[in-house]
DNA sequence: CGATTTTGACCTGCGC
DNA sequence: GCGCAGGTCAAAATCG
């Protein structure tokens, strides 16, 4: 039918051991495992998995009212998650969280994409004016989703070039958590690429922010594309149990084009190691979830 | 030689 | 106010 069907499970290393679950709120989507140990992780995210109901509830609890401030889980933190995080979001029901956690919430920043320029770094100076605006303005959070992929590479390919330009030990983590950029100079969709404390083998991708442009196409033919690979396991019928937390996700990411990410991580370039049978996947215009979301979950 | 990665320092936000 | 943890910068190193 489309692009996700050409998707070969077999040629990722994508486990099919688990159940791919989607989530997500009004500050974007979420893509999440499904297995018992995944669901641990999800609830660092914010997520309580039911699994009397089969389904997951945002642990957020104030979704309307207000959310300028609200920030996503955004750690996917399976780290920081680990010492509460979740709660960090929704203050209210992880209860543990405001222990040793603060992380959760605070980190983002990435709204402002120049703000760092002002602030950030070794620079002294200049720091003033974003100061100023934080302290004066509600962040306005970029649209952001984060997945869960079982893979031996930290770094998923998905189309878009990246510029690494951080890299972090977070708390409770062997793993540290790498900060990447595209490279696209007007582009400010960033992304951070964690390991699972919980489970090595379960990289964590956050994206924050939609690009403005296109993949730049596909250096090497035959890439896997996890997304779409854990995607294909969302049937309609399996979706159909799962609760989502009302959220037009189409609308979410509206021009966020994130094709197949493939697993080739940019430093194993030129690994022989990676199996690639699929056929490099065109850009398309359907948008993010266009990649991600089977057809039949789509707002259309 | 340009692009990318590494890495230590610095900044910000939050909890105590 | 202090300390902790996350996030970012940018110089240096490395790669192609």
């Amino acid at each position: 039918m489309d692009d996700r069907e050409r998707v070969d499970p077999e040629a990722t290393e994508l486990s099919a051991e688990s159940s791919w679950t989607l989530g997500g709120d009004s500050d974007g989507a979420y893509f999440f495992g499904g297995s018992d140990r995944e669901s641990s992780i999800l609830s660092e995210f914010g997520w309580n998995f039911r699994p009397e109901e089969t389904r997951f509830d945002r642990i957020v609890p104030d979704l309307e009212g207000n959310e300028e401030e609200k920030l996503l889980p955004d750690s996917v933190t399976g780290s920081a998650a680990a010492s509460g995080g979740a709660t960090a979001v929704g203050s209210g029901t992880g209860g543990d969280a405001s222990a040793s956690n603060p992380s959760v919430s605070s980190s983002s920043s990435e709204d402002q994409p120049e703000k760092s320029t002002a602030s950030g770094g070794n620079k002294p100076p200049a720091e003033t004016a974003s100061k100023v605006r934080k302290k004066g303005q509600k962040r306005i959070r970029q649209p952001r989703f984060a997945f869960m992929t079982k893979s031996e590479v930290d770094h998923l390919e998905d189309g878009y070039r990246w510029r690494k330009y951080g890299q972090k030990a977070v708390k409770n983590s062997p793993f540290p958590r790498s900060y990447y950029r595209c490279t696209n100079s007007k582009c400010t969709v960033k992304k951070r690429v964690e390991r699972s404390s919980e489970d090595p083998t379960i990289v964590i991708t956050t994206y924050e922010g939609q690009h403005c442009h296109h993949t730049v196409g596909f250096p090497r033919g035959g890439l896997i594309s996890h997304e779409a690979a854990f995607t294909s396991q969302l049937t309609p019928s399996s979706l159909s149990q799962f609760h989502y937390p009302g959220i037009q996700l189409h609308q979410q990411i509206p021009l966020c084009t994130l094709p197949q990410p493939r697993q080739v991580p940019s430093k194993a370039r030129e690994s022989p190691l990676l199996p690639q049978t699929n056929p490099p996947r065109l850009p398309t215009d359907e948008g993010l979830l266009g990649d991600m979301v089977p057809p039949g979950m789509r707002n259309r």
